[in-house]
DNA sequence: CTTGAGTCCGTAGCCACTACGGGGTGTAGC
DNA sequence: GCTACACCCCGTAGTGGCTACGGACTCAAG
């Protein structure tokens, strides 16, 4: 029998080693039942929620917006209003992020334009970053 | 006479008091001159490096990339083909920032849409973040 | 003279990990 | 049985870039 160690489900998910512990630690997934060798023990449903975890990770979710994704996806919370609202409101923060740093690429890529080479007695880019400010 | 403190500092350039402090312990920038109190005193000069700084950082350059910035922008270095350098590299790190985070969000847009309600016997967005891993 | 704002300093906390060190355990080959 | 080597245990400390805290001082206004 093949059991699922702590390795196995970190390479399975994706999640870092050290990582899992770390959940582990602050309670984000429950610890599991140990071997008499003390290793931790894992069941399937350990790797669906940890798979959980970490897409919502990728996806910018933090770790108090995931707890709640969490308890939201239990069984009989029937709650995707509430799943809805958290994603719209995190859509939003993608969103503005994305619109800054769109803005910095397009000042940016301004600058660098400007800067042909060294011939120029000052540089664009540093002008732009020793502007006063604006 | 109207010496420049740090709170001044601060409230000039917009960078919050300790990180000025902080600023100054990792050397950023230079300590300046002390008060007979024990003030800090800074000069004109401070505070456009200071706002250097901080638009830098504004534009997500980090640390490191700063002192090297500074570096650059000393008079006689006549360098901005390094500066083009780091700030095109820069410019390619914010581009794929905001690629990812595009595809983030219409990867949430999906989901969201999907959901019109509670009736539905499972949430889109959960079920995006619970399946199997793509 | 008191009050309140400003400054000093060192240290600890934040987030989400990641790394390190020193040990125990499990397995495979010889 | 012995040796290698991978795997696992745990606690602690370090990362980046701040931010907050606490106790002591100094300074300007009323």
């Amino acid at each position: 029998m093949a059991a699922i160690t702590i390795g196995k489900l970190a390479s399975e998910t994706g999640v870092h080693l050290e990582t899992v512990r770390y959940y582990e630690r602050i309670g984000l997934i429950p610890a599991p039942r140990r071997a008499r060798n003390g290793y931790r023990h894992y069941r399937l449903e350990d790797v669906r929620r940890l798979s959980f975890v970490r897409r919502a990770r990728d996806l910018g979710f933090d770790i108090e917006e995931i707890r709640t994704l969490l308890a939201l996806a239990e069984p009989g919370q029937s709650s995707c209003d509430e799943v809805r609202k958290l994603a719209i409101a995190h859509l939003g923060d993608i969103q503005s992020k994305i619109s800054d740093l769109q803005r910095l690429a397009s000042l940016l890529t301004t600058s660098i334009e400007q800067c042909h080479g060294s011939e120029v007695p000052t540089c664009p880019v540093l002008d732009m970053l020793g502007a006063p400010v604006a």
